[in-house]
DNA sequence: GTTCTACCAGACTCATGAGTCTAGTTTGTC
DNA sequence: GACAAACTAGACTCATGAGTCTGGTAGAAC
C-alpha cells in the first residue's frame, strides 16, 4: 500500500530534519543557526522544513523533545542493569554507574544540556520537555532500585531518593571539570577512576550495616 | 590630581558597561542581545560602548572575566573559614557547605554557568577564562582545607582534591534539579536540607573512623 | 492518461542589528 | 577663555536570516 511508503518517506524527512535541527542548533546556537542550514543538513529544501514546523520555534522544541526522549531510552537501559541478583553489589554498581556516566558523556548529551542551558531564559518550558522526560525519571528508576536493595538488606538507607541523587552527583561532578563542558573526551579509563571512587564513598555512606 | 577624578570616571562607565553586559547576554543570549540594548541598561552611548571595547565579542570576553573573578572572590571567602579551630568539624562542615552553595545559587553564578554552556562552541576559550578564575581554584583551595584537616588527623583521605570534588558534587548536584538551571529560587531551609546531607555522606565516607 | 501530494531550487520581502559617522555637548586642565 | 578628551543622540550602511512565494518535478492513486 502506498500510502504507508508514502507516509514512511515523509516521516523519513521527518527525522532527518529533527536530527540536522539538533546537529546544528547544538553546533551554532539557536539565535544563530539558519533554517536554511538545517534544511540543507536535512538534504532537504527549506520550504519542506517549513511544511513540516510550521516556525523555528516549533523545530527547536521538537528537535529538543525528539533528543530528550533518545536520552532518557538510553539511561533507564543503564538503570535497569541495577538488580538483586545476589552478585557482589559493588561489581554492579560500578557496571551501572560507568554505563550512566557514559550516557551522560555521549556527546548529544552534552549538547543538549548545552542548549537548554543557553535557551531557558527564551524558552522556559523547554526545562520541563527535556526534564520529564530525562532527568527525573532516571533518578526515580533508580531510587526505585535502591529502594529494593535496601529492603532486600543490601543497602542501609533512609531515603532512596536522596541516595540516588548522591549517587548520580558523585558520578557526573566530578566528570564535568574533567569534559570541559563536553569539549574533551574524557577516555574510558578515567571514567572508570571517577566510577570507583564514587561507588567507594557511596557504599561508605549507604552500605550494609 | 584630576586625571585621577577623569580615570575614575572613565573606569566608572567601564565597569557599568561590563555589568550590564552581562545581564543583558545573560538575559537574552549573545547572539539575540543588541549593543544598543546593552548600551542603554548601561545609560551610556552606543559609541562609548565601542570605544571602549571595540567590538562585540570582546565585550563578551571582558564581561564574562569580570563575572567570574567577582564569584572568585566570593568563593575563596566561603572556603576560608573552613579551619582546624578545634570546632566541631560536623558544623564547620556544614557552613562552609552552605556558604558555597549559596555562592553556587546566586543569580549571577547561573547566569555564568548558562552563558558559559551557551557559547563554548563559539568561544572555547571563554572556559579557560573562567574555570581557572572559578572553579579549578576554589577546588584546590578546598582540597588545601582538607589536606590539613587529615593531617591533623580529623578526616580520613588519601587523595584530598578527590575528596574536594565530591565534597562539591555532594553539594551541587542535588542542587542543580531543585534549582531548575536557576530559573527558580531555591529557598535556603533546601539549601541546608541538602548541605546536611551532603556532610553526612561526606564524614561517613572520610570521617575519622 | 489525469490528478494529487510531497518535494525541490531559488528568488523575494522585510526586519533586525553590528559597526561607523557626524555634529554637538559636557567636563576638567591650564 | 581656550583646548582636548570623553561622551551624547541619532542617522546611516550593509549583511544576515526568517518566512513566503513561484514555478516546476517525481511518483503514487485512480
Amino acid at each position: 500500500m502506498s500510502g504507508v511508503a508514502a507516509a514512511r518517506g515523509r516521516i523519513d524527512k521527518r527525522q532527518a530534519i529533527l536530527d540536522a535541527a539538533f546537529t546544528v542548533f547544538a553546533r551554532e546556537g539557536y539565535a544563530q543557526a539558519g533554517v536554511d542550514v538545517v534544511a540543507a543538513e536535512a538534504g532537504v529544501a527549506k520550504a519542506t522544513v517549513y511544511s513540516h514546523f510550521h516556525d523555528k520555534e516549533n523545530l527547536l522544541r521538537q528537535a529538543i523533545a525528539a533528543s530528550a526522549d533518545q536520552a532518557l531510552t538510553e539511561n533507564l537501559a543503564a538503570v535497569e542493569q541495577l538488580t538483586d541478583r545476589g552478585d557482589n553489589l559493588r561489581v554492579t554498581l560500578e557496571s551501572v554507574g560507568l554505563h550512566l556516566l557514559q550516557c551522560y558523556c555521549h556527546d548529544r548529551s552534552w549538547a543538549l544540556r548545552r542548549l537548554l542551558s543557553a535557551e531557558i531564559n527564551q524558552f522556559p518550558d523547554l526545562l520541563d520537555i527535556v526534564h520529564t522526560r530525562t532527568a527525573d525519571r532516571v533518578t526515580d528508576a533508580l531510587a526505585d532500585r535502591l529502594a529494593r536493595l535496601a529492603v532486600a538488606g543490601h543497602l542501609h538507607t533512609p531515603d532512596p531518593l536522596l541516595a540516588a541523587d548522591q549517587f548520580v552527583a558523585l558520578l557526573s561532578g566530578p566528570i564535568d571539570k574533567r569534559a570541559r563542558l563536553g569539549t574533551r573526551r574524557v577516555p574510558t579509563a578515567e571514567l572508570r577512576d571517577v566510577t570507583r571512587a564514587a561507588v567507594d564513598t557511596f557504599l561508605q555512606a549507604f552500605g550494609p550495616r
